[in-house]
DNA sequence: AGCACGCCGACT
DNA sequence: GTCGGCGTGCTC
């Protein structure tokens, strides 16, 4: 029998299906690691199939030994790596490599023996103690916690002195053995709540499990009780004896909702997210696919669980970015998700307050059905967002970051003992240009987005035409001379808050104070603890926690990501908003949301101020709808990178005449192709070209794949070439 | 990724 | 004369 095998080496020209003789020792499966001879040396391998006989004229090699004593790929997967590698263009290894933990790889996995300590056979605990000397306290104490069972060496030394646990072992009265530690994520368990689901609810479990779709927008405000049903959900479907996988976006953030799941389903629940160690990480995985745990919990590498027979598949804050995976390989989850649904017939789930647009678009079209939570769970009304005007501020002479009506509501909240949050969005590193006495912003006459000032050539460029325009020394339409790109730190708000509220205790919370592992937990926890007044922070902050006193929140500067250049703006902003505003308030206390922004009429705002989700979508979906911006089209980069400006010159021109050439064939397959117009950007002292291009939808991936293949054929030497669709960011 | 083959500069 | 630089090519 010959295997067809992918080498576990990560380069262009060796990812291809090399054909290996299975010898009649091994016993060999689709989806087995092997080790192979390969060239000269030996290397990792996964079979991806199994055939009777070759076409290949290459003499043939045997593969040398199977590496693992259970079949890592399940044919599901391997299905799926077909699909992935040709629709987003990756190499056969890296999807591989994202369906097993990187300890597997160059064989790294060892099991982990522990030494686990018992009570010597045929030696009973009475009769042990009745041995000691009435001073060994210690001794004492072990073999009292053994008279209850086994423990970890490592336990009873941390309690009792690892001298105590020698002693021991030498007077025969314990066993030591070695034994494989099972390294599990220590999660504290929450005391499952009995709760009834209110009828709402009971109504989604229904429609999601046997509705009429197999695919739900479950849209609901936070605090409607989505966890509820998931975990209903999940509950029906393994006990209908398949499994299920949950996708938060970062798990590592809501320890409440492992929580939730650890007392809801115990053991059977695996954790897979960035925070865990090596070894968890394939501890848990194993416990998967061996079957010991059927619900896979975890960020978005979670959904390649690999796990058979999934019944459900739930992706919690759906909107959420980090769904997005954005470099190499780059993939896009719910796609994956859409995959294994349709492969195992299982129910998708799609949960969020503020849906992107491309998901409601999808819903309103009818391809998922609509699941809408109008209640929140326990009575608690939606905080009263008050917009502040930065600009009128200046004109009444406040220059500083916060507003006096924040100051004034940050005095109130401390005075009755609540918390405040503070959010600085710095989203939008790139500066914009915004008149600070109108709240002008320069945008581009022709593609109307946001221009980025260039501070290398002190230009103002738009991003997606390249057009560049000159920095104005007034605002052209109000006159004003004091234009600003924005950008302020959170070091300096906590400043100002301190000196204004000296009694106070502030948290700081971004990059910098987060550095250490852990930290993000600790600071999070203080603040939780009420261990101080004011919680300041950037980006980090606004992901799901329950902070039961805070009572008001601050968003600064809300329109940075408003004018970011770039479509998804809007989006993003009405999304930050709405997420923020949810950490305001609890059933007994109101809470307050303080937006401020220089542009307090722009339409997001009224729309958030309402949570009127519906209103928000139809004014932005026309919006993408009229300026030919996704969901209606995809935007693709096609990114060249050298550090011979000439290089990336030649090969970008080369290209962009080739795709040129397609779109005279299908000119409606396309919008828009501009190429080497964008600037001309050094990062790390390589020089940067693009081609842009907008594809209608129609035939989108069969023109991709056009695309792709131009980019693969084209000679690369000196040069790497990236291609990105609807790219979160344009640098 | 490795590792060999291959064709031009400074060394005992 | 040889040792060795790393450019390019191949791996079932």
């Amino acid at each position: 029998m010959i295997a067809r095998v992918i080498v576990d080496i990560s380069t262009s020209d060796v990812d291809k299906v090399f054909d290996y003789i299975i010898p009649e020792s091994l016993d060999l499966h689709v989806g087995d690691r092997v080790k192979v001879p390969f060239g000269r040396q030996k290397t990792e391998g996964f079979i991806v199939d199994i055939k009777e006989s070759t076409d290949c004229s290459h003499p043939m090699k045997e593969i040398s030994a199977k590496l693992d004593d259970f079949t890592p790929v399940l044919p599901e997967m391997i299905d799926l790596l077909w699909k992935m590698s040709r629709e987003n263009n990756l190499r056969l290894v890296d999807v591989l490599r994202l369906f097993i933990p990187a300890m597997m790889r160059g064989g790294r996995v060892r099991e982990v023996k522990r030494q686990f300590v018992t009570l010597a056979e045929g030696v009973s605990y009475e009769e042990a103690i009745s041995k000691l000397k009435a001073n060994a306290v210690n001794q004492r104490g072990v073999l009292s916690r053994l008279s209850e069972g086994g423990e970890w060496a490592a336990v009873l030394g941390e309690e009792f002195g690892f001298s105590a646990v020698s002693a021991l072992a030498e007077k025969g009265l314990v066993k030591v053995e070695e034994l494989t530690k099972r390294r599990r994520p220590h999660v504290g368990a929450m005391p499952d709540k009995v709760v009834t689901l209110s009828d709402e609810q009971q109504a989604a479990v229904d429609e999601i499990m046997r509705g009429k779709k197999d695919t739900n927008l479950l849209f609901g405000v936070t605090g409607s009780g989505k966890t509820e049903i998931y975990l209903a959900c999940i509950g029906e479907v393994i006990s209908a004896g398949k499994t299920a996988i949950m996708l938060v976006p970062e798990i590592s953030l809501t320890p409440q909702m492992m929580g939730r799941f650890r007392a809801r389903f115990g053991d059977k629940v695996a954790v897979l997210h960035s925070g865990l160690s090596d070894g968890e990480r394939y501890d848990e995985w194993l416990r998967l696919l061996r079957g010991d745990a059927v619900i896979a919990v975890g960020a978005r590498s979670a959904v390649f669980a690999p796990i058979k027979n999934v019944g459900i598949i739930i992706i919690d804050e759906e909107h959420d970015s980090s769904y997005v995976s954005e470099n190499n390989p780059r993939y896009v989850t719910s796609e994956v998700a859409e995959f294994r649904r349709a492969y195992n017939g299982a129910k998708l789930v799609l949960g969020s307050a503020t849906p992107s647009l491309d998901t409601f678009k999808s819903a309103s079209e009818g391809k998922m059905g609509v699941i809408t939570l109008k209640h929140r769970i326990n009575g608690t009304k939606m905080p009263k967002i008050e917009i502040v005007d930065m600009c009128a501020e200046i004109r009444n002479g406040n220059n500083g970051i916060l507003s006096a009506r924040l100051l004034e509501a940050i005095g109130v909240t401390l005075e009755s003992g609540n918390q405040s949050m503070i959010f600085l969005n710095r989203r939008g590193f790139a500066s914009f240009m915004i008149c600070r006495k109108c709240g002008k912003v320069m945008k581009c006459d022709d593609c109307d987005v946001s221009l980025t000032w260039h501070k290398q050539d002190n230009l103002l460029k738009c991003h997606y035409c390249g057009r560049p325009y000159i920095v104005p020394d007034r605002c052209p339409d109000c006159g004003e001379k004091e234009m600003r790109f924005g950008r302020v730190g959170t070091e300096r708000i906590v400043e100002e808050l301190q000196a204004r509220f000296p009694s106070a205790v502030l948290i700081r919370m971004d990059k910098d104070t987060t550095r250490k592992k852990g930290s993000y937990d600790e600071i999070l926890s203080a603040f939780r603890m009420g261990e101080a007044d004011i919680l300041v922070g950037t980006q980090m902050i606004v992901k799901g926690h329950d902070f039961p006193n805070v009572t008001l929140v601050g968003i600064l500067d809300a329109d940075m990501s408003l004018y970011y250049e770039d479509y998804h703006s809007a989006e993003r902003t009405y999304q930050l908003v709405t997420q923020m505003s949810g950490r305001a308030g609890r059933a007994d206390k109101e809470g307050i949301v303080i937006l401020q922004t220089y542009s307090p009429r722009h339409y997001i705002f009224s729309f958030a101020k309402e949570n009127d989700y519906l209103g928000f979508y139809r004014k932005e979906i026309n919006i993408r709808e009229v300026t030919n911006f996704p969901p209606f089209t995809k935007i693709v980069r096609v990114l060249v990178v050298s550090e011979s400006e000439e290089r990336a010159l030649e090969l970008t021109k080369s290209m962009l005449a080739k795709v040129r050439s397609y779109q005279k064939e299908h000119p409606e397959r396309f919008v828009s192709v501009t190429g080497m117009k964008s600037p001309v950007k050094r990062i790390e002292n390589k020089y940067r070209y693009q081609i842009l291009m907008r594809l209608t939808r129609k035939e989108e991936q069969e023109t991709l794949t056009a695309v792709y293949d131009i980019v693969n054929a084209e000679e690369k030497k000196n040069a790497s070439v990236f291609v990105e669709i609807n790219p979160q960011n344009m640098n």
